[in-house]
DNA sequence: CCATTTATGGAATGTTCATTCCATAATGGC
DNA sequence: GCCATTATGGAATGAACATTCCATAAATGG
């Protein structure tokens, strides 16, 4: 009846994704943002809506993908091993050429505020879901005595998230994937029960 | 001979780090700029030189400010204590009406990648030096038997950078000031040694 | 194979941006 | 009090931006 649709719309959000990714929302022009589709103005428009329309579906893909990480982890693992693993995951294996990227919920955290504070805000609730299972985590963790026993579970996902956090500004800083994994060793060891009284 | 120069560039430069601060580089307009720092733009262009010429001189003076925070820290403090009392002073004591501003470098940081690589690359070094006086500390921790004996200085220094790092974006993300002071005394907590040997 | 319908990508639009230009204002020396 | 000189801020400029418009392309039903 008429002309077919010839976007494939994965492939394109994934191009998205990952401009945005290494070059953050503001600083990706549409014409950069086209050329990394591979599609033109007209198409896109009629496929995604505007410029933050599509940013904002790319956002969502991206928490499929990190929720399926943890689905994942979680059929094998429990405690401060899944916590590692997710860390791992998440962050250090997420790379560019032996280059971290950083994450991009935590990139467009700092550059959406002021930007679009209703993005931001929603950005900000995504991390809620995370502290959630972080905490379900910990409690594992207190459970089968491998927490450290002077640390509360809240003040554990206080530090895990201040740990993420920071893990993603570093590789955005130039940490190296090896550095990284190093930094996820010592910062699970710290919240470990020192094992001492064997 | 000549009419006088009347902008008090020092006032200027603060407004202008504020503005900064508050909305980064990319997002704050040439007009925001020049409201906020009460000039023209031909007084602008002739005293700073440009946009990015005049966040350099921005960052410039903020590390100063950063320097001088150790100094007068260091006079009274050593070890794990002037850790503490850095973390507090830089990031959590660095809020604008009860809510933290986060880091200028660290949002830099994230937000030069990619826009302006030669500025990206200074502000990585300049946390090079941070690097080395937190290092400095640690040997003063270990030497006094502060330090937890499971971490050598350059695990120590990888940890602490990335809470460093952390509390920022926690702090953009919306981190009260307690909270942040809270997360703090958690992270000291876990790298000094535990005194459960009495 | 034509008519109809919808996707497409490049050209056109209007806005916003950083920067430059310039008429005017403010000073001190004469 | 006037001239030379430099600061000033608003108007002008040109580039870049996101978005819209539109002639054309690609498909199917008749």
């Amino acid at each position: 009846m008429a002309r077919p649709v010839q976007i494939d719309r994965s492939k394109a959000l994934r191009a998205a994704r990952d401009i945005f990714w290494r070059q953050g929302f503001t600083t990706t022009s549409m014409s950069q943002l086209l050329k990394a589709m591979d599609i033109g103005s007209g198409s896109f428009y009629a496929a995604f809506g505007s410029k933050p329309e599509l940013f904002a579906q790319v956002i969502e893909k991206y928490d499929t993908w990190s929720a399926a990480q943890w689905e994942r982890i979680r059929t094998t693992k429990a405690g401060l091993d899944a916590i590692s693993e997710f860390l791992n995951t998440t962050v250090v294996d997420v790379s560019d050429k032996n280059r971290l990227k950083g994450c991009l919920l935590v990139n467009s955290i700092l550059e959406m505020e002021g930007v679009d504070s209703e993005l931001h805000q929603q950005l900000v609730n995504r991390f809620k879901g995370l502290e959630q299972l972080l905490s379900l985590c910990l409690r594992e963790a207190q459970d089968s005595g491998t927490l450290r026993e002077d640390v509360s579970i809240a003040e554990g996902v206080g530090y895990l998230m201040t740990n993420i956090y920071g893990l993603r500004v570093a590789s955005r800083a130039g940490l190296s994937r090896s550095e990284a994994r190093q930094r996820v060793r010592v910062l699970i060891r710290m919240i470990s029960k020192p094992n001492t009284e064997e």
